[in-house]
DNA sequence: TGTGAAATGAGATTCATTCTCAATAAGGAT
DNA sequence: ATCCTTATTGAGAATGAATCTCATTTCACA
């Protein structure tokens, strides 16, 4: 069993729930993830292997990964939620392109430490951090330049 | 005339849009506020003062106070989309409490620098940074503490 | 194997946001 | 001032992500 497995079966447990099916599903799928993803897009994945996972159950077990630690929500991509795997990943930040809407992702350790500090002198149990720029990706600017 | 209101004339004569009379009131009540708000709030807020403006108007409005750089997404609250003006404020990192709701704020001018930099190094024009920090405040600490 | 609690799927529902479209207003040109 | 073109608006319909309902199924444990 791998190590997100046993992480999330324990959270369960700690909470009185039960790691069925569909949640070793799910669970599985975005960790075989290596991008953003969102709910729609995960229950199509999923559907692809198995019919067994509704997308209720989808919504449902989001949430629950959240709490876990194991993902985080991300940048918002068009009108839908989106996520991301955490668990072994270091922190980044990510820089969205309002023009062309990339999104890519640089190092954060350095403010990471930073940021912790903080939190710990103001005695607040940190457990998420989401740091989003927005502007103009260099690629963007340089279409900008030509046309004119 | 104040000065976002000459700030915002200038962003819609630059694009061939008006200063029509329910962007000027939506504008007005957006820096009448010292909080973070949403559409529907900011929608209540104006029909207080006049039934002049639709709800369409206020939602077709705030992207554009938006690209004006006057106001910036900020923590979604609820399932809503949430702002807060930005001119004039120095930027600040978001302290979001998942027990009890609360958002606080911190100054975040050194990592803002430090970001700045960065943009600069690869070429990123860089025009909103959101930092959000998830976790459980020193309060809704001390409360699950008392109840064990 | 029986029991009670948790979990699920399918579809209905909610509700923030966006869209449509006919009517109106603005602002430059004459 | 009066056209004329284009932007803007309001009202309500439409969209669509996310949540909820509830009858049924599954699970863990005795």
């Amino acid at each position: 069993m791998q190590e997100h497995e046993n992480i999330f079966e324990a959270f369960l447990a700690e909470k009185g729930l039960k790691f069925t099916l569909p949640r070793k599903l799910i669970l599985d799928t975005v960790f075989g993830l290596h991008e953003h993803f969102d709910a729609e897009q995960l229950y199509d994945l999923i559907h692809r292997v198995s019919k067994e996972v509704s997308r209720a159950t989808v919504y449902r077990t989001l949430p629950l990964l959240v709490e876990a630690g194991l993902i985080q929500r991300s940048v918002r991509s068009e009108s839908r939620d989106t996520f991301e795997h955490i668990w072994g990943h270091p922190r980044h930040a990510h820089w969205v392109c309002k023009v062309c809407g990339s999104v890519h992702e640089t190092d954060m350790q350095d403010a990471v430490r930073i940021l912790q500090a903080k939190a710990r002198a103001q005695n607040f149990s940190l457990t998420e951090i989401n740091l989003t720029l927005t502007g103009i990706c260099w690629k963007c600017q340089n279409h900008a330049t030509e046309s004119q």
